[in-house]
DNA sequence: CTCTGTAATTGAACATGTTCAACAGAGCAT
DNA sequence: ATGCTCTGTTGAACATGTTCAATTACAGAG
């Protein structure tokens, strides 16, 4: 055991199948790359990737992880920079796009399963859980550093609801052909614009009604 | 050829093959289901079944359009029953669940891949264009013939939307565990309920920025 | 140093969606 | 009848994710 080797043997060959995977699967897309690509490009007989790796799946998922911890760092760092609640929700969603922009083709594995709970890949599966929650918390922090005053029942609810738009604007991004995803851009724009206005009007007294409504659907969907 | 006799031999094959895989799709599900299964039910050769069907999810294909062709009767007929809005969005919904009920264990196929537009079995594909916009067409039907008044801005967009959210609600349903999906039927109410509350105060002079901003929105998703 | 058990590693084997070259049969022209 | 073409049919072969029994490497016990 060298001391100045922090990192044993078979951490080092996880770590060359886990790199030699991201890069195929950033070239080529996840589909395309083969499972033998992986392990001839790291060097390993084709069991070895699978004695690291439970499945093909598993790896995206290592990436997931190891993405989530980066953009939280990035995030916490620009986040102090804003103060309107608009900027600071683009702060989050800017590090995103901008983390996930050279990962573009194989981010469609990722998303492509997003509407089945089950897949493990999905972000509403349970083996995703740790990592929606996460993020989830990204959103409750953005809100309260704002000024903005938000009714008490709808506080509660806020923060998943913002991680459901950001799930449909990276969704959106994903497929967006459109140079520069441009389109992205200006959809973004208008959403926080949305939201911010929702969020002011949600306070009228006359609105009661369809606050209720709203939140009788929310917590229909959550589970009573 | 036979003048009693519709179809021809290779329709009654493609049938044969059709028959049998939706029945073990039903039965053990799509993915369980493999096309060695199909072909020795259908009783052909695994290749006839790839000569008939482009791939498996051709296959579910098939039995889309089948089943969308037999909802809109089923629609069409129960439609002029209901005069509000509320109940006649219900009407649809209700004929959907009740024809998908049976086939809930794969149907999952076909909604596990909602998210990718480049899925053919994604309802966002251009290959299920055509489903689509006929669909939307029942929604804008049933806005049509009840009382409702909606601003000529967001009728136009009207059916999308409602479109829109009844994927979600099937989608809902697809992974409702509740018994007899219980919490999907008080979903679907009280969605139907924020439906008619908004469009009820989307009308409200107060409600102008809001309404712009919501269209803003619609307008950037479709693509100005 | 030798032995022994655990961790790593290997590649053949398997399951299954898909492809394809070959073959069969039916209708039709010569 | 003979040959030709088009449709339909076949099953072997292929690609690839995954499994697993066998083998090797190695660290620590004696």
């Amino acid at each position: 055991m060298n001391s100045t080797m922090n990192t044993t043997k078979a951490e080092e060959t996880r770590s060359r199948i886990l790199s030699a995977a991201l890069e195929l699967f950033r070239e080529h897309g996840f589909e395309q790359t083969t499972m033998r690509e992986v392990a001839r490009e790291a060097g390993v007989a084709l069991g070895s990737a699978y004695y690291y790796f439970e499945s093909k799946e598993t790896i995206v998922m290592a990436f997931y992880h190891q993405a989530q911890d980066a953009m939280i760092a990035l995030i916490e760092e620009a986040l102090p920079k804003q103060k309107s609640l608009k900027a600071r929700l683009r702060t989050i969603l800017d590090v995103k796009f901008q983390y996930f922009e050279p990962n573009r083709k194989f981010l469609g594995a990722l998303l492509g399963h997003t509407a089945d709970p089950r897949n493990p890949l999905s972000p509403f599966s349970k083996e995703t859980r740790d990592i929606r929650d996460k993020d989830a918390a990204q959103f409750a922090k953005a809100v309260e550093g704002s000024g903005a005053k938000v009714p008490d029942d709808l506080k509660q609810h806020l923060p998943n609801l913002l991680w459901m738009l950001q799930m449909g604007l990276i969704l959106f991004w994903m497929y967006d052909r459109s140079p520069g995803q441009k389109r992205t851009a200006v959809l973004v724009d208008k959403s926080l614009d949305l939201v911010v206005s929702l969020i002011k009007f949600s306070g009228l007294p006359l609105m009661k009604p369809v606050r209720r409504a709203v939140l009788d659907v929310v917590r229909a969907v959550s589970g009573d």
